[in-house]
DNA sequence: GCATATTTGCAACCGAGTTGCAGAAACTAT
DNA sequence: ATAGTTTCTGCAACTCGGTTGCAAATATGC
């Protein structure tokens, strides 16, 4: 399964099925809640390892932190990340509109892209319920 | 000029004219060695102030920091940080491609938007340049 | 089985952002 | 102008996510 050049220890395999298991990508801390037998730090260097061998990508959740996400394609070169990612500001949730792809937008004339990042703030449904102000 | 309901001291009259004279947005540690006269904390809480009052919009510069940038239009209610931005992952410099307004996303059934961003990380013209590898 | 390389936990550190507090400055009403 | 009140500011300390040095534990190669 790992063999992406990653030896597969069991905490690796911890950390994999931690964020499988997740119905929304986990940030750091989310992930040493639900690792508790795991270091911060062993957690952290997983995640680090995972993201060279593109196994897993980070996104800025819009609250200055990193949630970590599953890479779709264990594809070595491209990162697969092309959709747009959406915030809750009330539970702190990242969600992947995962049918919604970032739309490309052309660059002024000498610049040139690596990654691209669409993040929409808002209400999820959930929390739009519960506020119904 | 600030008469947006923000009492303009000298302080943040110095925090403007940063934002102003710098030809892209600046981070809050940007800004302290601008402004050396001025403590952290005061530019901090002068940001956060001007935020409230729509005079200033922060973005993440997908390095884990926020940068600051005046809104264009002083608008209280609309967020007019409406275009494209862009990261060197060189130079850690964010560019305002204020002529790339970020193309509308459908959302999904029960999302609720609030505001919208982003961003591009690659490398700028000059770093370009710079690395010819 | 032993030498070497990799992985892990611990503790400590870093840097951006944030806050409590008390003094300085500004504003208000006499 | 002056006393009382509010606002602003600097200092120091703190939080929290992320990161690193190091030595012990584990795995690997021979």
């Amino acid at each position: 399964m790992q063999e992406h050049g990653i030896r597969p220890t069991a905490n690796r395999m911890l950390v994999i099925q931690a964020l499988e298991d997740a119905p929304h990508p986990l940030s750091l801390a989310e992930l040493e809640d639900r690792l508790v037998t795991l270091d911060k730090s062993s957690i952290f260097r997983t995640l680090t390892l995972f993201r060279e061998k593109h196994l897993v990508h980070a996104i800025e959740n819009g609250n200055n932190t990193l949630v970590y996400e599953l890479c779709l394609s264990h594809n070595h070169d491209s990162d697969d990340d092309t959709h747009v990612h959406f915030f809750c500001e009330h539970c702190q949730t990242t969600f992947c509109l995962t049918d919604t792809t970032i739309p490309p937008v052309g660059l002024p004339e000498g610049f040139q892209m690596h990654t691209s990042n669409y993040l929409i703030k808002g209400l999820c449904p959930d929390c739009q319920q519960k506020i119904r102000r």
